[in-house]
RNA sequence: GGCGACAUGGCCGAGUGGCUAGGCAGAGGUCUGCAAAACCUCGUACGGCGGUUCGAAUCCGCCUGUCGCCUCCA
């Protein structure tokens, strides 16, 4: 079943290619996702990002796979600004709060988790903080000074670049040309300027510092990822994913490090998702263009005329693939939101009819379409286009009276690709109180009902005007009134 | 400077060497007390210039434009 003509392939950034997916030890398959750094809210991008393997997770799991999903929570500082003389983010932000680093940490891991809930994003397996694994990040330092690839001076470790003649192949960079770069801050104690800090010792006042055998000090970004997936992923394991800028150099100094530690290949397959912009340039942290996601849900920000719900902003992201920028403009978001309000309309139409006297629907060309489009490296879009085709001839079949006589199976279905794969399913209808309004609207459609009768359209359109205020839409058709409830 | 992407109809946005993407907006029609919804119909797009080919928006080259990475960043 999981076969229907195509099989599932991505493109994977270490080839450059599309390839067929094959895991490692089928049907088991472990991914790890660069998360986020918690020093501050999160923003439209790691929206695109994290909706994006979100979705990637949920396909692998309907195609039958046991996925570990693994991602970090980056909770240590790195450093700011150039160089290796900047100031830890985390402690930067704790002085400007005025509070402890562990208490940014905390306070952006909450907010990380609230709002990618709010974009029904599933929470990874395994979670792991980077502050809570100092020790196994120690361990593969020491592996890596042992077989030569890392080296200590003055309290610092440092991976020593030109020992690993593999370097470079994520990136397509190589060494010359790292070292060409003017821009490489070469005043430190390193032997080549290339040579990336595994442990950094800390300066007098540094906020976050733990007990090393080299220092008192903190470790270097790429190597909590390395550690980290070891410990819950192993030594190689199937994908790699997180944003088109960590390519480099954060992925390619965790490979250098994972493969020189442990002898074998990494990670079988990487997966880069491409960024947000707004008005045509990246939008991130840094450059203080990023529009929270919280802002969003509000519309607290200068350059939204309105608040946007969280579904919308995952179904806009969705509508475009994760390796294409998205370009956001509230005239799209607002395309999004009619494009998905209609999408819901289509589904619960279909939720309320039942299995009818018309030809059986064919189940398997739907899944097939399905299939094709998010086999071919996860096309969200297609998806999402085939997902319209087929819910809008259903609706047309319901319409005119002649439902599909197998409507149970095909609501099946659609439960499991627009709920359980794009996470888009209608949502406020289900709670206990949703009978109450039902019961409370269907009682004014039968006042309504007898005002017409009545010839009385002034109190028949008070009732439906005043109603749609309330977003209730009311809606006459031959066989009586039906609504919508926004 | 080095490396790498992208340029599709009013807007967003997929895509394959020859066949309708899809969404939004728009036009006409059916239905209706009126409306909404639904249903039917409608747009023939692919940055520029060359080349390969029977045929290219899809392959190659050049040009133009936009963007990303090379520094923390989803």
């Amino acid at each position: 079943m999981a076969d229907s003509q195509s099989k599932l392939h991505v493109y994977n950034t270490l080839s450059r290619k599309k390839e067929l997916f094959e895991p490692l030890n089928p049907p088991f398959v472990g991914m790890y996702v660069c998360g986020p750094t918690v020093y501050g809210d999160a923003h439209l991008g790691h929206a695109k990002s994290y909706v994006a393997f979100d979705v990637i997770l949920r396909y692998l799991r309907y195609l039958d796979y046991k996925v570990r999903y693994v991602q970090n929570i980056t909770d240590v500082g790195h450093l700011v600004g150039n160089g290796d003389d900047g100031e830890d983010k985390l402690a930067k932000k704790a002085r400007l709060e005025q509070s402890d680093p562990m208490e940014i940490a905390e306070k952006y891991t909450y907010t990380y988790f609230r709002d990618m809930d709010a974009l029904n994003v599933l929470r990874p397996d395994i979670s792991p903080r980077a502050t809570g694994h100092i020790p196994e990040q120690i361990e593969m330092i020491e592996t890596l000074i042992e077989k030569g690839h890392a080296y200590e001076v003055n309290g610092n470790v440092y991976f020593e670049v030109s020992s690993d003649p593999d370097y470079g192949k994520l990136s397509g960079r190589k060494l010359e040309e790292a070292e060409s770069g003017t821009r490489v801050e070469t005043a430190s104690d390193k032997k080549a300027p290339e040579d990336f800090a595994l442990w950094k010792k800390a300066d007098d006042g540094h906020l976050m510092k733990w007990h090393s055998p080299w220092s008192e000090g903190y470790p270097g970004w790429h190597v909590e990822c390395s550690a980290m997936s070891n410990k819950y992923l192993g030594e190689s394991f199937d994908i790699h994913g997180g944003g088109l800028e960590n390519q480099f150099p954060h992925h390619e100094c965790e490979i250098a490090q994972s493969e020189c530690a442990h002898g074998k290949e990494f990670v079988k397959y990487w997966l880069h998702n491409n960024m947000v912009t707004l008005e045509g340039q990246k939008m991130g942290k840094s450059l203080g263009n990023a529009i929270s996601l919280e802002q969003f849900f509000t519309g607290d920000h200068r350059l939204l005329t309105r608040s946007w719900a969280p579904e919308v902003i995952r179904f806009f992201l969705l509508q475009s693939h994760y390796r294409s920028t998205t370009d956001f403009s509230e005239d799209a978001l607002e395309a999004a939101e009619t494009g998905l309000k209609n999408l819901h309309s289509m589904v619960n139409t279909i939720e309320k009819a039942e299995n009818g006297p018309g030809d059986a629907y064919d189940v398997e060309s739907f899944r097939s379409a399905f299939d094709t489009a998010m086999n071919d490296d996860f096309n969200s879009a297609q998806g999402i286009a085939v997902l319209f085709e087929h819910l809008k001839e259903l609706r047309k079949r319901i319409t005119n009276g002649s439902s599909p006589s197998n409507l149970d199976e095909v609501k099946a279905y659609i439960r499991k690709v627009v709920d359980g794969v794009m996470g888009i399913w209608p949502s406020g209808s289900g709670d206990g109180k949703a009978d109450v309004t039902e019961g409370l609207v269907q009682l004014l459609i039968e006042i309504r009902k007898e005002a017409r009768a009545n010839k009385d359209f002034a109190l028949s359109d008070k009732i439906r005007d005043d109603l749609k205020e309330l977003g209730v839409q009311l809606m006459d058709g031959k066989d009586g009134t039906t609504f919508e409830i926004d």
